[in-house]
DNA sequence: CGGGACTCCTGCCAGC
DNA sequence: TGCTGGCAGGAGTCCC
């Protein structure tokens, strides 16, 4: 569920509520979500500071000061939601619902709780227990079996039409699987990748190899980088207002509402200027890919 | 090896 | 209203 956007805004809400602050208890009301929770997980987390919180991809690291590192991952359906000592709660994460069950600690999906030395309390939820937690040494992180394999970050400095060039040089796979592949790029998913391929005027079926030559590469590569930058600094700014109604919860709730052009808007109009044709919906390996076969070539 | 199908799990929604 | 099938934004694993 979560992309890059996503996954960053999250992790900037619980920036807030953890960076400095020395974890006392974790309660895991489970044994496993996608995989089993490590040896001594809870134990290990309890009594140790964290120093600081980083995204990778759409993982969330979160260091601790004995030398280890929380990895978290929200799978398509986790979410945070932190209740502070009165029992104030704020929701973390797209999909944070006030009116749906509440994320007390102790809902039927309610899965880890981690509580603050002051009692607040961060309660991770997810229903469809995709997501992941692991907790590894330091040293470990960059060969850990799950990031070691991970691309570039899209909103990184080396990240460009060059760099993509370079991971689609001989590929026959759709521009859209190329796109999502982890190992080339860093957090990109579903919904960004159409948003990116539509903005581009680039299609989701065309090989990813066709837009690089011998010793050159189509300039509209350079479009592409540029509207997957684009596309996700936008989604972070909106997320950002999300980040204010954690500050201040009674900020307007709609207000982080994304606006996609295509993302699910099959049948309608394409939203580019004089295009006139109607968004269609395909499936590519297995997944929805929304594009505009008039515009997107 | 690259690429695609299958898989985990639950919630939700359209259609009957 | 209640049931059913299909679908969901991720990604590891398996097989050709």
């Amino acid at each position: 569920m979560p992309e890059l956007p996503e996954v960053e805004t999250v992790m900037r809400g619980l920036e807030t509520v953890l960076t400095g602050q020395r974890i006392t208890q974790v309660t895991l009301a489970r044994s496993n979500l996608r995989f089993p929770f490590p040896p001594g997980f809870a134990k290990r987390i309890e009594g140790r500071l964290v120093l600081r919180l980083q995204r990778r991809a759409k993982y969330i690291l979160a260091f601790l000061d004995g030398g280890e590192v929380l990895i978290l991952h929200l799978g398509m359906s986790g979410r945070f939601t932190i209740i502070d000592v009165r029992g104030r709660m704020t929701g973390l994460g797209e999909f944070y619902d006030e009116a749906a069950t509440p994320d007390s600690g102790k809902g039927p999906h309610d899965h880890v709780v981690f509580t603050r030395a002051d009692g607040l309390r961060i309660v991770y939820t997810d229903p469809r227990r995709f997501g992941l937690m692991d907790l590894v040494a330091e040293e470990g992180l960059l060969t850990h079996k799950l990031l070691a394999q991970i691309g570039i970050e899209p909103l990184g400095n080396e990240f460009g039409a060059a760099y993509l060039a370079e991971g689609f040089r001989g590929k026959k796979a759709p521009l859209k699987a190329a796109l999502l592949d982890q190992t080339l790029i860093a957090g990109l998913g579903n919904i960004y990748v159409c948003e990116a391929l539509h903005r581009a005027g680039l299609s989701p079926k065309r090989r990813a190899g066709s837009l690089v030559k011998k010793t050159s590469f189509d300039p509209r590569l350079e479009e592409l980088a540029r509207h997957i930058r684009a596309v996700l600094t936008e989604a972070i700014a909106a997320g950002g207002s999300t980040l204010r109604d954690f500050v201040h919860p009674q900020g307007d709730k709609g207000s982080f509402q994304q606006v996609f052009a295509v993302y699910d808007r099959e049948g309608e109009k394409c939203r580019k200027r004089r295009c006139g044709g109607t968004v269609k919906r395909i499936v590519q390996s297995g997944r929805s890919t929304f594009y505009c076969p008039k515009c997107q070539k």
